[in-house]
DNA sequence: CGCTGTCTTGAGGACGGTCAATGTTCGTGG
DNA sequence: CCACGAACATTGACCGTCCTCAAGACAGCG
């Protein structure tokens, strides 16, 4: 089952079995693709879509001088371009983090989609709507929040997100981002995210080990980093 | 003609004869709107979507203190809040800047076009992914640029996007935001603010007045602000 | 004509950046 | 099994950008 995790503890419900089987039949192929790789660049006209299966991917933008700045980072569910598909292109980089897997949907299959399945459509549509909240969560957190609330955001958001699909139990899960990946994501030097974790774990609140992060303080990070999940559009149960 | 701006210069020419006319049809009332107003707020549950026939909107989010981080700017043309359709709910406020008239589209209407219309579905996804575009330039733009920049960056924006709907000459249009506005959008105080509005003044990039902007060195102002307009899918003679 | 909101300017301080050195971990190959 | 190198993490000293606080000027409107 290649959609497993498509919006799950999102919408899932809202999914038909027949949508489920109708979305399966667009694959187009499978395919994994090796650790810390840019799939798709910036302005590259895009014929298909990505599914990311298994694994973690980013999305980004340098500035004049080659610095990057995360736009996004995706988990296992998330159907990483598919605005490609009504906008043509992308705006921006996609890369994989870790060695991922992901199902390919030819745009032309989705058109088809589009005309025989209205419903289905308008669930992609939600799903690519989701990614624009978060976009609007992170300009909220870029603009309003100091370093440490950011940084602590930042880890909210990313186990609210590994939860609904599985792989967070809410005190620990693996976050395959090096500090400076994490200060590309939150706006602020390796050095000081360096400084930020550290007075994280001083303060009782998280603690990150290679990849592995532990949550101490879930309430406490959260109400540190302004984080309120509803723009997560998760199910009420979780 | 109420959709006389919309996706105007950007992929207007997709948007067949029968197409506008089958969107005007949607349309269930258009209104006049006071200014600085907060029409919908975060959470509210939409049934409608509101387009923006004349005036400013803008969309924000508040921190804990109340202060206010801006994630949009709307001008005519736009479909303000088109998300909600298939949201359901809105994940931040959205209030008008000046006196505003807008067309209100019921979500009912606009599942009907999802059926017998899946070509002009996919426009109207088409621009909520614009937003969607546009938010990931604030991302980079908080994240990457300084005071300076973030405030070039920020006109030349508005700049293309009144352009496109011939509110700009490209040197000049209105721009009913004050300082502090201003502020909330780049992410900086409003005393700070003021003084980089007169460092472009005094570097001779452009100048404010009241409401009125005037780009003195677009090409210069585009530079400092690292600004590339791909972003805003803008059609090619434009 | 005075009130209110907006703009302007200055002084001082804090947050986060920069630069640089050192420590740690891990994969690779001898 | 150890030696080496590369990538990543850690720490310190210094500094600049931007924030805070505060006062005053200006403009529009009743």
């Amino acid at each position: 089952m290649v959609f497993a995790d498509l919006l799950r503890n999102r919408r899932r419900d809202r999914l038909t079995a027949d949508d489920l089987d109708a979305l399966e039949m667009t694959v187009s192929d499978i395919r994994s693709l090796p650790a810390r790789r840019t799939m798709i660049a910036r302005n590259d006209p895009v014929r298909m879509s990505t599914y990311l299966i298994e694994g973690f991917m980013c999305r980004y933008m340098d500035d004049r001088q080659g610095a990057r700045q995360l736009v996004a980072v995706h988990v296992a569910g998330d159907f990483v371009d598919l605005h490609g598909f009504p906008l043509g292109h992308l705006d921006h980089d996609l890369a994989t983090l870790t060695p991922c897997k992901v199902a390919l949907v030819p745009h032309s299959a989705l058109d088809n989609l589009m005309v025989t399945r209205p419903h289905l459509a308008k669930l992609l549509w939600f799903s690519t709507l989701l990614d624009a909240a978060m976009h609007r969560e992170w300009i909220f957190r870029l603009g309003r929040l100091d370093a440490i609330a950011r940084v602590s955001h930042f880890f909210c958001e990313i186990e609210a997100k590994l939860r609904a699909v599985g792989q967070s139990d809410g005190a620990h899960f693996q976050l395959p981002m090096t500090q400076a990946d994490l200060g590309e994501a939150c706006g602020i030097t390796p050095v000081h995210m360096n400084r930020m974790l550290r007075e994280l774990k001083d303060r009782g609140l998280m603690e990150i080990s290679r990849n592995h992060i532990y949550i101490k303080d879930p309430i406490g990070l959260a109400q540190l980093g302004e984080f309120d999940p509803s723009y997560l559009f998760l199910d009420a149960r979780n």
